[in-house]
DNA sequence: ATGGTCAAGCTTTTT
DNA sequence: GCTTGACCAT
């Protein structure tokens, strides 16, 4: 949000830091007292606000940089913010905590780990670290007997760690008759027993046991409490009861009896330790109309009560919005209506109407994906970059149909999310060596790599290792090293010998030398990238190149971090979240699930998938609150954009790699008909591939299957809502051949080999028809040509991959 | 121990 | 339409 003023031009002192702000977002920065709550809407300019606030606490000299800490929903926030306060206030910045609640959890537990059965250097189990334990513990148990699978078991520990319950909390309230409950419970303490006994920590651990640390540790916490004077928080709506506990904690008056003689952060003795002081001041900045993080704790409570929670705190609220089109507000204003249990706020902006929202309904998810192309193509044409567009889908698996047609038509795009660079199998099992190296504790990762490269070593040896491990009360790592007692074949025995030697030899080394050394050596070693190169799967040249990134990585790491130790790589790579590795200015489109956008913003926005089943998603359908936090979802998506917005559906939609009917959001009735310009409504889709808009006498009950809500008095989209008579033909076309759909596009690809075009060529296209190339660009494989069709429009192709021919 | 084939189940969203 | 796990042949 750059539209405030401009830091380059500096008047003087705290006057500077409230120019250009309205009167709402002023009280916000120059409150003080002990609790203040910023209700601040989508593109209020919170930011701003904070980072102003903080810049205002350091220029009085109300505090050092080393008494704030800001917490943020993600590291690239933290990154923005930090970065944003250096500009107002320069070097005065260095020291402050600006972190997110994991990042600063780890560096409080690296610390004071020792005080409860942990080392510093302990590791942290990801999601899928977490669910590779449970899944050898629910084997062990026979736990599948009673119904329990991974992801069962792994969303109840969760949650119960949320709620700040261990296995002995839980065991007390558990009823034992239950054979399930004592299966569950049994499944809990072997994973709770799995993770101690590794010197590990899952994700919520990381809160939940530094809250657990400062309350068992009073003059831990005390030391904390005091350092921290001021406590800022980003997203609170998104806090789960952990989190909300942590803050609790730490914003209580510390207890300087406890302080006497303890050292500090620079290891020397605190100064006056005995001082009495109030308790640190707390900004927390939220918007109940974004909370969508229910799903994994987030409780909207805490922002909902926090005036009763803090006594004496000030509320500000910012409505007014810099950020988009008055369109697109009355949009998302009257779409987020709907939920009835909230403060009513509406945000208003000055900008005035911009362009009407656009609504496209494809045939297909690759005819919706196409439109989204050929869009992207004209957006970028009259001057829109390709890095200020995004798309964004409500799962994943949406990303497929829109890279399919991204890569047709040779437009640039990043997916932000989903299968990230630190889940692929071979970079995890780098990080496995690492780790093992790292922490000898963690079996995890040893059991990862012993027989990766192949060497040898079976699932029957490491079931032998570990039972010996077990009876002698060892480590895993251990029982390699006394591998030769085991009556192994001498083969194996040497191969466990020999890796266990390469670990313990770049062990000695791990401490002192650069992170990139270290992985150099064990990918030497261990013939890792040779092994991968010299495969017979054209699949793992790919990934020895992914390694070989990886080395990069360790060697940029090194350089940013000339201190870092193996420990802080593999801490800041265990807690990289899918928008932190956003910022590069490359120009390319932006591919990202909802959940991924939220504090994100572009030029323009295109909103897929808008249909039943998928926004509001079916699994949320029965959930109570699902609907309602499917509407925020939504709201979260419309309010990303900055002027143009684009929502789009398609009538069927292959899900499992079956063809599904589908129909369109509930939620697209809540937007006033008139702020839509369908270039497709769903009726005219409805009508195979007619362009004329389709009276329909809609029974409004059947538009979306959904329950008329908000009384559905005027909710026809332009070419009036698809009633039963529609539905009814989209579900008889579906189940004939897909043939019938003739707009339809298709994912086709075929290798053209080196067909070559050139302008004034005549072309057939399998989904498009004839058509005459305009102009041709790029060369070789790349080489795109740009075609004018007969009845398709305008597309770019990717020659090399296009179902076309020459005619 | 390894590598191949086949059926099953699967997808909400993420620090 | 893809990944995972079980099973079997080497």
């Amino acid at each position: 949000m750059t539209f405030i003023l401009d830091p380059a031009q500096p008047s003087s002192g705290q006057s500077r830091l409230l120019e250009g702000l309205n009167p709402a977002q002023r009280v916000a920065v120059e409150y003080r007292g002990p609790a203040l709550l910023i209700v601040a809407g989508a593109g209020s300019g919170k930011t701003s606000v904070l980072t102003r606030r903080i810049a205002g606490l350091l220029e009085s000299s109300e505090a050092w940089p080393s008494q704030i800490l800001a917490i943020t929903f993600t590291n690239k926030a933290a990154a923005e913010m930090r970065e944003r306060v250096q500009e107002l206030v320069g070097r005065g910045a260095e020291g402050m905590w600006i972190s997110t609640f994991h990042s600063a959890c780890v560096r409080i537990l690296r610390r004071e780990a020792e005080h409860f059965g942990f080392t510093k250097k302990f590791t942290i189990y990801d999601s899928a670290d977490s669910r590779a334990l449970l899944k050898r513990i629910i084997k062990e148990l026979n736990a599948d007997t009673f119904g329990f699978t991974v992801s069962s078991a792994s969303g109840r520990i969760s949650k119960l760690k949320n709620e700040l319950q261990d296995v002995e909390s839980y065991a007390r309230g558990a009823n034992f008759n239950d054979p399930t409950e004592a299966m569950f419970l049994e499944i809990f303490r072997a994973y709770t027993r799995g993770l101690s006994s590794a010197n590990a920590f899952d994700f919520d651990d990381l809160i939940g046991q530094t809250v657990y640390l400062f309350r068992a540790f009073p003059q831990v916490a005390a030391l904390y409490q005091r350092r921290f004077r001021h406590i800022l928080v980003d997203e609170y709506q998104d806090t789960n009861h952990a989190q909300y506990a942590l803050i609790r904690e730490l914003t209580r008056a510390p207890r300087t009896d406890l302080l006497a003689g303890a050292t500090g952060f620079d290891g020397r003795e605190l100064r006056d330790p005995t001082r009495e002081l109030e308790p640190a001041s707390l900004t927390v900045v939220g918007d109940s109309d974004q909370s969508i993080y229910a799903f994994r704790g987030a409780d909207i409570r805490n922002i909902v009560e926090f005036e009763r929670d803090f006594s004496g705190a000030k509320v500000v609220l910012l409505e007014q919005n810099y950020r988009s089109t008055q369109n697109i507000l009355s949009a998302a204003n009257a779409v987020i209506s709907n939920n009835f249990d909230r403060k009513d706020k509406k945000l208003f902006t000055t900008v005035g109407d911009g362009e009407k929202i656009v609504g496209f309904t494809g045939y297909s998810q690759h005819d919706e994906a196409q439109f989204i192309a050929d869009e992207v193509v004209t957006l970028h044409e009259t001057g829109v970059q390709y890095r200020d567009i995004a798309v964004f889908y409500r799962t994943n698996a949406q990303t497929r149909a829109l890279e399919e047609v991204f890569i047709r038509s040779a437009l640039p795009y990043r997916v932000l999310g989903g299968t990230k660079f630190y889940e692929r199998a071979e970079i995890k099992d780098v990080m496995g060596y690492l780790i093992a190296v790292a922490n000898p504790a963690d079996p995890m990762a040893l059991r990862r790599i012993m027989n990766t490269p192949k060497r040898g070593i079976g699932p029957a040896t490491e079931a032998a290792l570990q039972s010996h491990a077990d009876k002698s009360e060892k480590t895993l790592r251990e029982a390699m090293r006394e591998a030769d007692q085991l009556g192994l074949g001498p083969k194996v025995t040497g191969a466990i010998l020999r890796l266990g030697a390469i670990l313990d030899e770049v062990a000695l080394t791990a401490d002192t030398a650069p992170v990139a050394d270290v992985l150099t050596a064990l990918l030497t070693k261990t013939k890792f990238v040779e092994a991968l190169r010299a495969s017979r799967d054209p699949q793992d040249e790919a990934r020895a190149e992914n390694v070989e990134e990886l080395v990069a990585v360790t060697k940029e790491f090194q350089k940013n971090n000339p201190e870092g130790t193996l420990i802080d790589f593999l801490t800041e790579t265990s807690l990289v979240a899918a928008a932190d590795d956003l910022d590069d200015s490359s120009g390319t489109v932006s591919l990202m699930t909802l959940h991924t956008a939220k504090g994100l913003e572009y030029e323009a926005v295109f909103l897929t998938g808008v249909e039943e089943d998928l926004l509001p998603h079916r699994m949320s359908a029965g959930e109570p609150g699902g609907p309602a936090e499917e509407r925020r979802l939504f709201y979260v998506g419309i309010t990303r954009a900055r002027r143009r917005l684009y929502l789009s559906l398609a009538m069927t939609r292959a899900q499992f790699g079956e063809v599904n009917v589908a129909m369109p959001s509930r939620y697209l009735q809540e937007i006033p008909a008139d702020l839509i310009d369908w270039r497709q409504s769903p009726g005219m889709a409805n009508s195979r591939g007619g362009t004329q808009p389709r009276a329909i006498n809609a029974n409004r009950a059947g538009f979306g299957a959904a329950p008329a809500l908000g009384g559905g008095s005027d909710y026809s989209l332009d070419a009036g809502a698809p009633g039963a008579t529609a539905l009814a033909r989209a579900a008889h076309n579906a189940a004939r051949p897909k043939t019938e759909w003739t707009s339809g596009v298709t994912n086709t690809v075929r290798d053209n080999g080196d067909l070559t075009l050139k302008p004034g060529d005549r072309i057939r296209h399998l989904d498009f028809g004839e058509g005459r190339v305009s102009a041709v660009s790029g060369s070789g494989t790349k080489s795109i040509a740009e075609v004018q069709f007969e009845t398709a429009g305008r597309k770019r192709l990717l020659i090399k991959i296009s179902p076309i021919e020459k005619i």
